[in-house]
DNA sequence: ATTAAATGAGTAATTACTCACTCACCTTAT
DNA sequence: ATAAGGTGAGTGAGTAATTACTCATTTAAT
């Protein structure tokens, strides 16, 4: 019955808003009986005893359980696509000293980071995903949006400049964010994120893509 | 309401064993409501009205939810590994004239086929594995059976004949099976997987996988 | 006629949520 | 300083709704 190991997010919501204690110890609970059984299997009662507080403690703030969830869910959907690439893209476009490689190595540490900050967020987030057509849109949009106002312009200048590979970007994307999820999801269902060592793994990923994403030089 | 696209292990399992119609239609029906909305959010008597039979009927067979369920589950988990990967090993080690572009090309195509042939029982199986710790052992071990015994022989010619690059067995199934996601869960997810161009795809990804996985040469 | 399959009303259990009430703490009046 | 009055977070027994599953009975098949 740990605390949150990191949960970085959900850490740094409890510091902004002005929750009492017992209202943070419902989240706090919530999140790992989420995580740990699914929300449909978690009931009101567990939440209850898990956060030592009365049954009725649990609705008092968030109405609902439903409610519950998406004060867990909504900041880490405004964070799971880095609000860093902005401030990289401006960065660079300005500037040139800034190339693929550097870009690539950086998202990719960065991102895994991330998830394992926030493993039991990302956890309740894919079982929600993956029956929730509506999440899924508002997803693909913001996906989009990322993909068309700041990651196309910059990777047309890394094409221009010969450092990356004359495909279209969203496939460029496709790859660099399936490879994340590979070092990512084996570790999420297995429970194993702890033992994660970032440094190597984010060395051998980019490795891995940019073998293939920088054009061949002859 | 469209009946079965395609969903090829289900028709295996209705024309192998012999369930009456009904049950037959019971199936049918927990597969397209699971898959639309979950098993948890399905109810036995939404399974009942989909499949045009009372609710009785629904549990005759299977006798619990869970049951139905396991039915559906269980004809993919023993296929999503490729059986065809045995052959392929037998084949290659005794001759020479497999390569490594043969193969994964061979492999890539045929896993997507398997994807898009099976796309509602593997939504089921996705909403399952990332809540049932139990299942994802069980996978785990099949994946290990596999790597070990039919994998690592195989990739270890192709690494001594310079073909494939001398990293980990692992790590490059790692990236295979990543490649391969990126291409699958986005149109699970989406239900776009009708509009999916198997041919382009599995050529696209099979390039992109070669230009990292062959060795340099010089 | 006998067996098997199907029916659907009924049941027991679960559970998300409510609400009348408590009480610790604060403000204001005297 | 003290009493009176107010506030709102917290409580937990109770409720209404849902739903997986049963079983006595009917229907169909051979």
């Amino acid at each position: 019955m740990q605390i949150n190991s990191i949960e970085k997010l959900l850490a740094q919501t409890l510091a902004e808003t002005d929750l009492s204690k017992k209202q943070q110890a419902v989240l706090n609970a919530s999140l790992s009986l989420f995580a740990q059984q699914g929300f449909e299997h978690t009931t009101s009662s567990e939440i209850a005893q898990q956060a030592a507080v009365s049954e009725g403690t649990v609705f008092k703030q968030f109405k609902t359980k439903q409610g519950i969830l998406n004060a867990l869910l909504e900041p880490f959907i405004e964070n799971v696509f880095p609000r860093v690439l902005n401030e990289f893209t401006n960065k660079i476009t300005g500037q040139q000293y800034h190339n693929f490689e550097h870009f690539l190595c950086y998202v990719v540490k960065d991102r895994l980071t991330f998830a394992m900050e926030n493993q039991k967020q990302l956890k309740i987030f894919l079982q929600e995903i993956i029956r929730d057509e509506t999440m899924v849109k508002v997803m693909y949009d913001k996906w989009q949006v990322l993909l068309d106002e700041h990651i196309t312009p910059l990777f047309i200048t890394f094409q221009k400049n010969k450092q990356l590979i004359d495909w279209p970007i969203s496939r460029i994307m496709q790859y660099i964010v399936s490879i994340l999820a590979g070092y990512i999801l084996p570790r999420i269902l297995t429970n194993s994120m702890a033992t994660f060592d970032i440094d190597q793994s984010s060395q051998a990923a980019s490795d891995f893509l940019l073998r293939s994403l920088t054009p061949l030089k002859d």
